[in-house]
DNA sequence: CAACTAATTTAGACATAGCTAAAATATGTA
DNA sequence: TACATATTTTAGCTATGTCTAAATTAGTTG
């Protein structure tokens, strides 16, 4: 099978994110509004992908991604979060600094260059942002989720979900600064009642009930 | 001035090249060959370079860099070099698998990563095959080329030329193997004759009088 | 079920970077 | 010095990846 061009690589990408829920028939709209480009340049190069066989293609009726596909974005990701391990651990970039520069690394074309990579950072599992590593097969580990409440003082995650999505309840979240996304570290852990001081994206003390903390889904760093 | 293309990048650096020794007024077709495109490509590209003004081009005569584009260069050269002592130090590639990776990430635009790849590298100021880094500004650092004979034992280096270009000499280390660029190590030394054994290539061992081997000047390591 | 609207595709342009073939220029030799 | 040869440039074509404008299709609604 002939390789993708960078180009041809980010819109598959693209539609491996979008179809990533297990959401089918992609439209051209969605995948113009993702990549920046016009609808007219998507249907273009939706063509050049289906003769590649990376997705199904139903002019007019959306996109799916084949199984070939699939394995050819999930080694673009695999070489974009490599990358961004590197950028963190070892060049001590922030983990907000990183993608730009990773967008580009990910589409430099040697195996051999990513196996060593991947040696020398130790075969990390998960990206700065938490998100798994598929490994050269295209197979991801899943990460377990914890409850807020289940984590030790001095450990640090990201909010990933929430138990209860009441309105009342993210309405409370968005108050307090607690958005789907945000870093936390358990600063304290009041062992009387299961009360917890957290820092949230290394700015913000707060202090939140055990009953709170059990509704916050926590992926662990 | 607005940014070069990585195609233009290229050409710029084969220019840089050419010019290196003091040569001006470099040929398209020298250009060509270096590049393996056709003459006509080339002059395309010429027009477009000069236009960035960082070359200097008379039709029918040749070109030559500007300062402007010989800073350029030395960037992408740096750049280069830098990703050449990553990848031999860092990952264990050995240095004739460096070049064509190396070739590929010098395009990657990110100030801010080079100098934290060369704060990593510890600034290092040679890449893994002796050739100077130049540094922020451009500068080069001369690397003192010794006689042979006054290398200590364990000492390594490259050979980068001789001082005695005669024939006879130079059929003697082409019978030897003991080409421009090869690698040597010191085995041994004997104090009373000042003879040396040396290792060529981390294959070959090889013995050498003490004025044979005051010819051959190598780059340390 | 016909017609309107929104989504999508096609057609035709442009820029980059390569190519071949033909024209123009420079150079060296008779 | 004039012509032959080698070098270089121009002209016109191809492919990728983008765009705008126009045409087509799907879905919804009176």
């Amino acid at each position: 099978m002939k390789a993708l061009t960078s180009a041809e690589e980010n819109y598959l990408k693209s539609i491996y994110h979008l179809s990533d829920g297990g959401k089918t028939n992609v439209s051209t709209n969605d995948i113009s509004n993702e990549m920046k480009t016009k609808p007219a340049s998507v249907s273009d190069m939706l063509r050049k992908l289906a003769e590649k066989a990376v997705i199904d293609y139903r002019k007019y009726y959306g996109v799916n991604i084949t199984e070939e596909g699939k394995k050819l974005a999930l080694q673009i990701i695999r070489k974009h979060r490599l990358w961004e391990v590197f950028l963190v651990e070892k060049l001590k970039f922030s983990w907000d600094e990183v993608h730009e520069v990773a967008e580009e690394l990910e589409h430099i074309k040697s195996p051999i260059l990513m196996q060593r990579l991947d040696e020398f950072l130790d075969h990390p599992k998960f990206d700065p942002h938490g998100d798994p590593i598929p490994d050269e097969y295209g197979d991801l580990k899943a990460r377990p989720r914890l409850p807020l409440n289940e984590l030790e003082v001095h450990d640090v995650g990201q909010i990933v979900a929430v138990k209860d999505s009441g309105a009342s309840f993210l309405r409370y979240l968005d108050k307090v600064g607690a958005y789907i996304g945000a870093r936390i570290k358990v600063l304290d852990k009041v062992e009387f009642d299961g009360s917890l001081e957290i820092l949230v994206d290394n700015k913000k003390n707060l202090f939140m009930s055990r009953d709170v903390a059990a509704n916050i889904l926590i992926l662990q760093q």
